[in-house]
Parts: C-alpha cells; sequence; structure tokens
DNA sequence: CAGACTATCATTAGTGT
DNA sequence: CACACTAATGATAGTCT
C-alpha cells in the first residue's frame, strides 16, 4: 500500500451552472439533501414553519414542509392577493397524493423487515443445529460473533431506515422510475428571486427586517 | 487591544427547538441566511426550479423562487390530479383516523429498535470481552444463545406490528389510495415533512414515487 | 450508480464591539 | 441589535469502491 490514498479533498467551484450532465446530477442530490436538511434544521432550532419545493434536473419534484408543505404553502398564498377555491382543491387534492407515495415506501421497509426475519430465523435454525451437536465444544465460537455481528447489522440497517423516515432527513429517488435524460434548462436565468412580505397581522413597520441578502458573488 | 481575541468559537449544538429566545432569533436570522443562499445557489448550480418558504418565528415571512416562487408552487400543486370532493373526503377521513394510529405504533416500533440496537451493541462488546479473555471456554455460548433468541423474538415482535399495519390498513375507497406512513419519535421530536412526488407529464402511474413524511405535532 | 472516504471549503455558535 | 471575528462544526467536491 503506497502512501498515495491523498484524495485531492473538496475544491472551490465556480458558482455557475455545472457544466458536465453527471456530475451535475450527483451534485444536485448531494446539495438536495444538504437544503432539506438545513431547512429541517431550521424547522427544530426555531420552530418556525417552512415549505420548501425542488425540481430535480429530471422533473422530480421533492418537497419538504413543516409542520405540513400544503399549510404552508396555503398560508403563504392567503397572504398573497391570489386565494381561489381552485387552488383549495389543488391543495386538497395534492395532500392525497401523499399516501400513496408513503405507501410505497411502508412496504419497501416491510419487505425489509420480512428479509430479515426470514435471514434470522434461517441463522437461528442453523445455529441451534449446531449447537444441538456440539452444545460441548467450543468451535461454535467464531461462527456464533459472525452470525451475532451479522444480526447486529440487520438490526442497525431497519433501526436507520426508520429512524431516517422518523427524522425525515432522507429523500429516495424512484426505483421504479428511469428518468429520461435531462433535456437541458429550460428556464436557467442565473439569479434567482428573493421576496420579503408582511403578514397582514403585522402593522407595525414595513422594514423591521433590514437584513437583506446579498448575492455578491453568484 | 488586548490579544484577549479568544472567541471560544462554535460549539455543537442540540438539535431542538432553542430555549433562549434572544439567541433563537439570532440563529433563525443566520440559519436562514444559509438557507436562502444554499438554496440560490442549488439554483445556480443545477439549473433547476425551487421554492422556498419561510415563517420566521414573528410571522414574517420570507420567501425564494426560481424562476419564481408563484411559478414553481404552482407547478408542485397541479402535479396532482384532481379528485372528486367526496373521494376526498373519505379518503380524508380514512387518513386521519389512521395517522395517529399509526403514528403511536411506528413510535413503539422505533423505541423498540432502539432498544434492540442498544442491547445487541452491549452484547457484542460484552461477549468480545469475554472472548478476549475466555475464547477457550464455553461458558459464552448459553448465554448468546440466550441472547440470540431475544434478538429473534425482538425481530418478530417488529415485524408482526409492521405487518398489521399493512394488512389491517389499508384503504379501499380510493383507486389510487393506500395508507400513510406515519412517524413520531419521542427522541428526535420537532420533525417535519419530507415528500416527493413525480411531475405531472410521467403518463405512467401518477403515485409512483415514494414519499418520506414524518412530523411529530399533529 | 449509490455510498464511503477525506481533504478542503463553508457555515455558524459564541463572543466582543 | 446589527456586525465583525474566530474557532469549531458541518457540508461537500473529488475520488475510489
Amino acid at each position: 500500500m503506497s502512501s498515495e490514498r491523498k484524495g485531492k479533498g473538496r475544491q472551490k467551484i465556480q458558482m455557475k451552472k455545472m457544466s458536465n450532465e453527471s456530475n451535475l446530477q450527483v451534485t444536485f442530490s448531494k446539495r438536495r439533501s444538504g437544503l432539506f436538511k438545513k431547512a429541517s434544521e431550521l424547522c427544530t432550532l426555531c420552530g418556525v414553519d417552512v415549505a420548501l419545493v425542488v425540481f430535480s434536473p429530471s422533473e422530480k419534484v421533492f418537497s419538504f414542509g413543516h409542520p405540513n408543505i400544503d399549510t404552508v404553502i396555503d398560508r403563504y398564498l392567503s397572504q398573497v392577493p391570489l386565494q381561489t377555491t381552485a387552488t383549495m382543491q389543488f391543495v386538497e387534492a395534492h395532500r392525497n397524493a401523499n399516501l400513496c407515495e408513503l405507501n410505497a415506501q411502508l412496504t419497501e421497509i416491510n419487505n425489509k423487515l420480512d428479509d430479515e426475519k426470514k435471514r434470522n430465523d434461517e441463522l437461528s435454525l442453523l445455529r441451534k443445529a449446531i449447537e444441538d451437536q456440539f452444545w460441548w465444544a467450543c468451535p461454535i465460537d467464531g461462527m456464533n460473533r459472525a452470525e451475532l455481528e451479522f444480526l447486529k447489522k440487520a438490526l442497525e440497517e431497519l433501526k436507520k431506515l426508520v429512524a431516517q423516515h422518523v427524522n425525515g432527513l432522507t429523500i429516495q429517488g424512484a426505483p421504479t422510475q428511469a428518468f429520461p435524460f435531462f433535456v437541458g434548462n429550460a428556464s436557467s436565468s442565473n439569479i434567482p428571486l428573493y421576496h420579503q412580505a408582511l403578514p397582514p397581522q403585522v402593522s407595525q413597520n414595513p422594514m423591521l427586517e433590514p437584513h437583506l441578502f446579498g448575492f455578491n458573488n453568484m
């Protein structure tokens, strides 16, 4: 083993649209994760409401909301002079759609649990058989250790799976979906837009928040 | 200027709602800045569309969108096929009923998994210690067997719990409807919601994408 | 192609001004 | 109360697996 294992580590990157498509895809995934994590942390730490929607390069949509994205969007829309019954319908309809996706997730988890159980049963049987024949001997020692390790790993994976749901910090891509190749940026004017408004209630000072966002280097 | 410039620097903080109000306010500002910056960077780097809405502790609203927040929200809302009001109500009723139950059950499951993992880790350590000292002896055999059995039982119980939900909580009214996956957890409580869905264009199955869902205070 | 790894960069908690 | 600073923590680009 030569000591050449020095990865170059993180390099600074230019703040413009990435040219390499595959690189863009992985960066999108990583940064999307980070963004959603940050959003949830903001919710947790400050107890505030947040809605976040991201359309992937392949037009899939990722969203996050606390306490509920539709609620927050609704609140946002109602504060913007645009509330219609049509929007309400959309909101309601959309909420229902979530359930199906959740179902898929649960099914997946359940299948994994099932697999683990099966494996566990097999292991137990095997172990028992060995014990019954050689309970007085020691060679099972190493084997037991391996099995225990296996079980531990399985449990940990399961735990992680559930924990992911609990924490809501992971979004998985579509397992059944083959996404078409990226078509290109529809409207990629590089500079996004910030906007801040006050709720109808706050009548104090419309300029209460002097903290401005500057995009100096973008 | 004395050379007392030694600040203690950043300290790790617990991921729960901050108690100190003024501290919360400043953290909110800082993290909100960071969050919006991350969002815009994602837009710029990957050329994707994003909508972000944050309600401050004082109920002010901050929003960001690329290319335009309302456009993105509209796209988000309209990507779900409309359903009839009746169906929606039906589904909603069931969902609400199930959510609470599932929430409790899954919390329980998660706690059990947590316990099992802890126990398993302890066991592994203990076992390793014993092995290291008495690898040539057999007494560990019986003990391992008991613990293995215990783990097996725990796994089975967990599986059964989840299986009950899979088999018992399916909603049969809506064509695209199943049951929600819902989680609440004591340890990491303030958890918002993640959700991912498909774009309207995908004509295969409007409900293919798996969603992650989780929040604490329903 | 999704994760593990790691050197590096970026964010931010704590503090002073 | 908004900034400036700094030391730590946290995120991630590049790489390998």
